[in-house]
DNA sequence: CTGAAAGCGCTTACAG
DNA sequence: CTGAAAGCGCTTACAG
């Protein structure tokens, strides 16, 4: 790697390594001279600042340290390109690291993120804020939550009231007579897992819907246990009518296992998914499901994370999520589906 | 931000900076009563290294730049995911940069990376090379290219065979007696873009099968452009009867486009996408691809990378791609299907 | 407006 | 095995 410091630039251009550091900083204080010399300097040399160097005495990086819960989800992949957009519109560039729904790989790059002296991060927290998310509270660590909350950490976030999408959801499906809604929970250690169940529950409770806690299936929000979920709905001895499922990979896997079992969806059984990913629409039914704006939620995070930059104590964001109905969810209850359902 | 250094690390071990140092990097040249005293006090302190410091004296950041072309197409974020893993594998961390398919984005992040003094990048490259691309080959920065290559830029690149499960796809078609294959080309600025839609040209000639130009739809590898391709196609006096899209997004275009026409999947019309998204298996018809594996890509541009970043030449790998056929192309083109075909 | 110099937090020969 | 010191590439008061 050939290299070209400030010193060589202030060389070429024939001016002292303060002037030139001056002009490259955009201060004010520099003669057109120097900063037209310097700057031809800059482009004959294809001269790039050591941004360690710079931050190494600025102490800000510009760099903003992003943790997603899983990049192969898009729902985590259209948040990483969110933020990044908004992070870019702001002068800043996004480290992504990528929990894999993971405790330990979760403090593994915060560790990593904190070593990078990035200015602040927004993460979607794994776990119970016992690990390596303390010592961003110990450090005092610009940082906010985005998607999930952890118990009992007081820090700004930007989440969604999921709660009420679900309710509509559930509302929904007993408009078309469903009473047995089988719900494919996320883990009840993650804020918005806990929050999604509880409002199924509560809702089902409101419709006078069965309570059945058979009808509950706790997946790990990972398409694997989506398929489980679906498995073990429909071997039940009353199996539901109805299937709502917490996130999209759980939806995906539920979809999955409905094919493989030859279960028509929208027909069969009514299907919705929390998530609203774009292919969801082009299934065929087309997929209810709950959606929530990732844009506003991506921007919103950065927005708020500047805010603590700046020393401010930001108020959260909770946004708000909606139904959006389907043919995977529009067939009435037909009478008698329920025993039709084959078991394999 | 409350800061620890190594010199409060060393005060509270009452050891030297170089002791301390040493013993924090693994220096065999230190005893076993500091190496204790040490570990201690940076347990107590909760002391992360500062990795700017570190890497200004010792010229390795152990962190890799990726520069993907667009993250929210599922390719590149499954590409971003066997990247991450590989890397974290053998102790790199990824910064992940987003070019939108734009060349001055991919700029922009170029000169970020090698500002961040990465110690390798590797990249999915837009455009022909005259931008920032220069100035890594100007400083020697370790750099390959990843699924795309540009024209006279020698850099060593892991790339997928894309002819030959282009003509496999085509064979297949002319197999179910297909004549006339729409392709909905990506843009040929792009080397993957060119190489697929050579091997159709040669495909389509070798299998005697029509070689009108207008059977042919230039799209930007984007959603947008594969629905406007699908409309483009079918207003044709004489439609294609099969279509082959030449990327995923362009497939997800097509695919929506289609529903909204109602044109019949694996019915009215037979459609094959090249990379396998896990969820093109659950559309119903399941869709046919041609797949090849973003594990294997990932895997072996780490592997390579880091070859080139200790100062070796390794051969350029490409891997293979094979054709999956599904019921989206397995039904025979119906006699009369063409003209059957609704224009709206 | 400019130059000389200190210093950011580390690592690493150099002596001992 | 250890300490003192130089230096990585910048920025930023401090004089002038």
């Amino acid at each position: 790697m050939t290299t070209v410091t400030i010193k060589d630039v202030a060389a070429a251009a024939g001016v002292s390594v303060g002037t030139a550091s001056r002009v490259l900083s955009g201060n004010p204080a520099t003669s057109a001279a120097s900063r037209e010399r310097v700057a031809a300097a800059v482009e004959r040399l294809d001269f790039h600042p050591n941004a360690q160097a710079r931050s190494l005495r600025s102490a800000r990086t510009h760099t903003i340290g992003l943790l997603v819960s899983d990049v192969r989800n898009p729902f985590f992949a259209d948040l990483a390109h969110s933020v990044e957009q908004a992070a870019l519109a702001h002068g800043y560039v996004i480290l992504l690291g990528n929990a894999n729904e993971r405790e330990d790989q979760q403090d593994r790059y915060l560790n990593t993120l904190i070593s990078q002296r990035v200015d602040g991060i927004i993460v979607a927290p794994q776990g119970d804020g016992s690990g390596a998310i303390r010592s961003l509270l110990n450090r005092r660590i610009p940082t906010i939550f985005v998607d999930r909350t952890v118990e009992g950490i007081n820090l700004p976030s930007v989440t969604t009231d999921s709660g009420h999408g679900i309710r509509q959801a559930v509302e929904h499906l007993a408009g078309q007579s469903h009473t047995r809604i089988g719900y494919i929970a996320g883990p009840q250690t993650i804020s918005t897992g806990r929050e999604r169940f509880t409002a199924y529950t509560k809702a089902v409770a409101d419709n006078f819907l069965s309570q059945d806690p058979s009808l509950v299936y706790f997946g790990d929000f990972q398409a694997a246990s989506g398929s489980s979920g679906v498995d073990a709905l429909l071997r039940l001895d009353q199996p539901p009518t109805a299937i709502l499922a917490a996130d999209s990979p759980m939806a995906v896997g539920a979809v999955a296992m409905l094919h493989r079992m030859d279960v028509r969806i929208g027909a069969d059984i009514a299907l919705v998914a929390f998530d609203d990913i774009e292919w969801f629409a082009l299934l065929n039914p087309a997929l209810s499901v709950i959606s929530h704006s990732v844009e506003n939620m991506g921007r919103a995070a950065v927005e708020l994370l500047l805010q603590v930059i700046d020393g401010g104590t930001p108020e959260s964001v909770v946004l708000p999520s909606e139904l959006i109905v389907r043919a995977s969810s529009s067939t009435p209850n037909p009478a008698g589906s329920v025993s039709s359902l084959r078991k394999n």
